[in-house]
DNA sequence: CCGATGCTTCGGGCCTTGCCGAAGCATCGG
DNA sequence: CCGATGCTTCGGCAAGGCCCGAAGCATCGG
């Protein structure tokens, strides 16, 4: 019975158009201002202000003050599997959820961005695919899971691997993309050779948008590496 | 935009102490009237009435007819594993999410249970646990998949198996206990198990209630085919 | 055909919640 | 030190939602 509470609790801290939208923004894993997110929402900034008091509330998203502006995210893994989770049954997106009026980077989007904490976009489903072709991942439905080999072979690139079960995050699984409508790769791996992509020099981030532009080096290295043919 | 909207929909349809009451009640798979359900949220039927019109309206919950009653059940796989996030994320419950006033069942509900449509308490703890001691399935973290031994055996045993990666729901994926707290087998393969066992009469289900108790046959079978022990 | 049963619709009371503008705090930049 | 900026609190309004009892439909059992 308590559980149904927690529950619902939960669920009507999502259950608002205003309150949704925010949640769908904060979507990529960026942290965005009160200000952002009301516009984003469409709403006034003392009723988002609200709105995020609740989400906070109700531990889905986490904030953080900086200077006079108040960073807002997700307030973690979980809290993106079960949004993912909703939209996915909200019948996944017709465009890739929406990022309004900041003009027409839906090119740039679909091309490749971040999701959450992993790299996502026609360079994540093509990344994934190479991956499943190399025998470095295999993927079965919903689940996906290293290989042998491929634990080897990320070691060897330096990638810190997921412990195998370790008992929170799973350490890999496929992720649906919104425009590609195909799975990329997410869990604990996905994160790792996001942020490996980033800390390379693979990837860099397109100034204010969640999208993400793959340089010279990264097209070459994502080649020679995982057997990429082209990455935008 | 629109996304945002319909994610709000369903949350808000959730977003209820009575209705995520309703929700929990149903999902162990079975259909109950609309004056259970009632019961069961601690509402009059009346309310329990315009609750259950908005579940449906949400598609969260199917409804039909038979004679004066009407039943209701869960929209579908994709419902269950929604509220079933919704569940992990709110903190497994203390007690194996409790049918109301039904007296003292938990210990049978404990034992063996269906969850949706597959097995649920010691005895699907058990069971995954020998068909993973067995190589039948791996486990790892939320994945989980057949091994090559285990498709051929489950096969031989007359099991219809889930095709490899169809599109829609995973063949084989691990659902956390509640009231073990570690997981047992869902998924269409979790399914296909459960229906086999109740078709050879390995289980019979306590009437009225979504607890099962194992039969003489079904603990020799069960032995038998998989090496399960003890299973009740 | 009639009463009992299951469910829904209707009407109305009550409370919650969304929304905004104005005003109050804090921080930054000069 | 002062104005601009980001955010929150406050007050008030309006809409929507939850809840119930009474009454209306349908179905079942005799």
């Amino acid at each position: 019975m308590v559980t149904a509470n927690r529950i619902a609790e939960m669920a009507a801290a999502m259950g608002e158009p205003a309150r949704a939208a925010m949640l769908a923004a904060l979507m990529d894993g960026r942290a965005m201002t009160a200000t952002e997110l009301a516009r984003v929402a469409g709403i006034a900034p003392p009723t988002a202000s609200g709105h995020l008091a609740r989400l906070v509330a109700a531990r889905l998203v986490a904030a953080e003050r900086h200077g006079r502006h108040r960073y807002h995210r997700l307030a973690g893994p979980e809290a993106a599997r079960l949004i993912e989770s909703m939209m996915q049954m909200a019948g996944a997106a017709p465009a890739p959820h929406a990022v309004p009026r900041f003009g027409p980077r839906d090119a740039a989007l679909r091309q490749a961005r971040t999701c959450y904490d992993h790299l996502a976009g026609r360079l994540g489903v093509g990344l994934a695919d190479a991956l499943v072709a190399g025998g470095w991942v295999a993927m079965e439905g919903e689940a996906a899971w290293m290989t042998e080999a491929g634990r080897a072979r990320f070691g060897a690139l330096g990638i810190p691997l997921p412990q195998a079960a370790r008992h929170g995050r799973p350490g890999c699984r496929p992720c649906l993309d919104w425009s590609e409508r195909r799975p990329h790769l997410a869990g604990r791996l996905g994160a790792a050779l996001c942020s490996h992509a980033f800390g390379q020099g693979w990837v860099h981030r397109v100034e204010g948008t969640r999208a993400v532009t793959v340089t010279p080096k990264g097209r070459l290295a994502l080649r020679e590496a995982f057997g990429l043919a082209e990455s935008g």
